[in-house]
DNA sequence: ATGAAAGCGCTAACAG
DNA sequence: CTGTTAGCGCTTTCAT
């Protein structure tokens, strides 16, 4: 046994008594000093400053939490870190979050709903104070956590009708804007490729473009291609397509791996965009506005959901318990040179 | 004053107290059957099972972390979320984290400085077991970091010979092995587009391009463009380089943003992608697989970096106590055919 | 004004 | 093997 063995063991960090000791008060004092609850610059406030700088005092935020029994960590679960939609709107929640004091933890579930049910409960457990959740393709989110009486929003993908709040944005609207720009550029023969049925996302969407297609009073053509939710995919469904199919004049992707699997494949066939053929796609993404020509997007408000769905979960936060709402924001169409119109087509 | 309040406020969880009263047996006893140090399948742990049901008890894991004094959460600060190549770097950590029983909390710095150190201080608080850090581009990091107790390990951007752990990869190597690539196939004025001087992992790169430049028999020209780190610069500097200069047959560009505003560029210029010109960027995207012609790329081995540095830090939780090493990985060369040579082109 | 003391929710050492 | 108890580091009354 070694000798009278030092009393903490040597990895661990000074707590608010060593700095107490040091400056040779009492360790309340030293945490008012720390809290700003007393003044500082007298002698014993600048002591207990001295003794933390010399001893490397940080105060542990567990404890501290703890104690004070709040947390000021909000959670977030996103499907994943690699759709640059969700990054963005990590970034953006981080900024707000910093603004108010927050802190975010962003977690994935990598479209997993196991995943995504046991990130959940973890946060929980951390008694966060409220959570963000994206949820997974196939969520079952929505159960655990209206049971909890942590504060939830959902984001982007909002479950129907639910009894939660919910912070997204108008698909529908934003499509039927699209295909009405289409129609108008006097495209009628369209291609429409869309994730899948099942999600509710993808089902607005498609929803606003037939909605748009039934409004519109000339005879068109739309086809409807569902595409799955990898690239390589996206690009087998689309190849078949031109394979067996007249050539249409548009393409509209309801989903951002789609819309890159189109333009790679339209590049291939030698079509020429914004003159042979118009693309568009659902979600802006970098290189969409980069390339020549640039492909038009609808382009979701990342800073103002943010903005939004942030107001939304502090008022649950701080005890707002009217109705849950869901809140559809407007899209913005940037309607790129990809989108060039038949007339100049013809011209 | 309201008749004899409920004991606990309303928003607050039972407690591990709450569930031993209700199953009619001591806390410690409830802890033992929670963490599993107890049997469950007799009277006693089936009464507290179903009493944390009821109560639909969740452990407080900041009181549980307090007392065992480790936390089991690693921490994250990276530059941005939005660049895809940390974005992966996130997921695939968060990956093995989960596989260890550890949690990842990720966080932004902005490529902020000031960010960046409230962050690393933040996450010190938090008495994480360790951290992995991108450097922000003009980082302090390594200062507040050599000081701490916690175990830190660097990612990507390693500080020169620094007294810390670095996971990266070999940058001047991979450059290398393209500008070879590229004089092989017989490309002899090349223009090299880099991010700017002064950060480290550029650096790196551009000094293997040199060498690799220097070491080669041949006369060839080449030339070098710094570009900032926005596209919208990049293009500029590529532009007004394309106007006052012989075009070159090769452009390779050092950071993901210059390749992106270079494909751009190059297409509307009229340029054809592995046939007038090649064109090569280090960091892969999607979006570089997918264009016709795919753009070849520099791939460092995420997954390896992932592995490697997460092998690194665990060590150093256990007590690892070794002299701090840089690792260096090398990097794969998916040469694409926007590669093709110049040969094929006279073909 | 200041310091002593109670206790947040949990776990681990110890007593029964 | 079970239950009691002390205490992790901190904040916040409450006496002084």
């Amino acid at each position: 046994m070694p000798e009278k063995a030092a009393k903490r063991q040597p990895g661990s960090r000074p707590s608010i008594r060593d700095v107490a000791r040091k400056a040779g008060v009492s360790p309340g004092c030293v945490s008012n000093v720390i809290n700003g609850r007393r003044k500082l610059d007298d002698p014993i406030g600048r002591a207990v400053l001295e003794a933390v700088n010399e001893l490397g005092y940080r105060r542990n935020t567990m404890a501290s939490n703890l104690r004070r029994s709040q947390s000021r960590i909000i959670g977030l679960v996103i499907p994943n870190f690699e759709n640059p939609f969700f990054a963005e709107l990590v970034a953006k929640l981080e900024q707000r979050a910093e603004t108010t004091n927050y802190r975010i933890v962003a977690t994935s579930s990598r479209e997993d709903p196991e995943t995504e049910a046991r990130e959940i409960d973890e946060l929980v457990g951390w008694r966060v104070a409220g959570v963000f959740v994206i949820p997974s393709l196939s969520s079952r989110a929505l159960n655990l956590v209206s049971a909890s009486e942590t504060p939830f929003v959902f984001l982007d993908r909002i479950p129907q009708n639910a009894a939660i709040d919910g912070v997204g944005v108008n698909n529908a609207e934003a499509c039927a804007l699209l295909m009405r720009h289409l129609f108008e550029a006097g495209h009628s023969r369209i291609l429409v490729a869309y994730l899948g049925d099942g999600i509710a996302n993808v089902a607005e969407r498609l929803d606003g473009v037939r909605n748009a297609v039934a409004e519109h009073e000339q005879p068109v053509t739309v086809d409807y291609l569902p595409t799955g939710d990898s690239i390589e995919g996206a690009r087998a469904a689309l190849d078949a397509y031109f394979d067996h199919n007249p050539k249409p004049d548009a393409v509209f992707c309801l989903f951002n791996t789609a819309t890159l699997a189109a333009y790679g494949l339209l590049q291939q066939r030698g079509f020429v965009l914004g003159k042979d053929m118009a693309l568009a796609g659902f979600d802006d993404s970098a290189w969409m506005a980069h390339v020549h020509p640039p492909v038009a997007a609808i382009v979701q408000p990342i800073e103002e959901i943010a903005k939004v769905a942030w107001e939304r979960l502090l008022a649950r936060i701080e005890g707002d318990t009217s109705a849950p709402e869901t809140i559809r924001i407007n899209c913005r169409l940037e309607a790129r040179e990809s989108l060039a119109s038949v007339e100049t087509q013809a011209g």
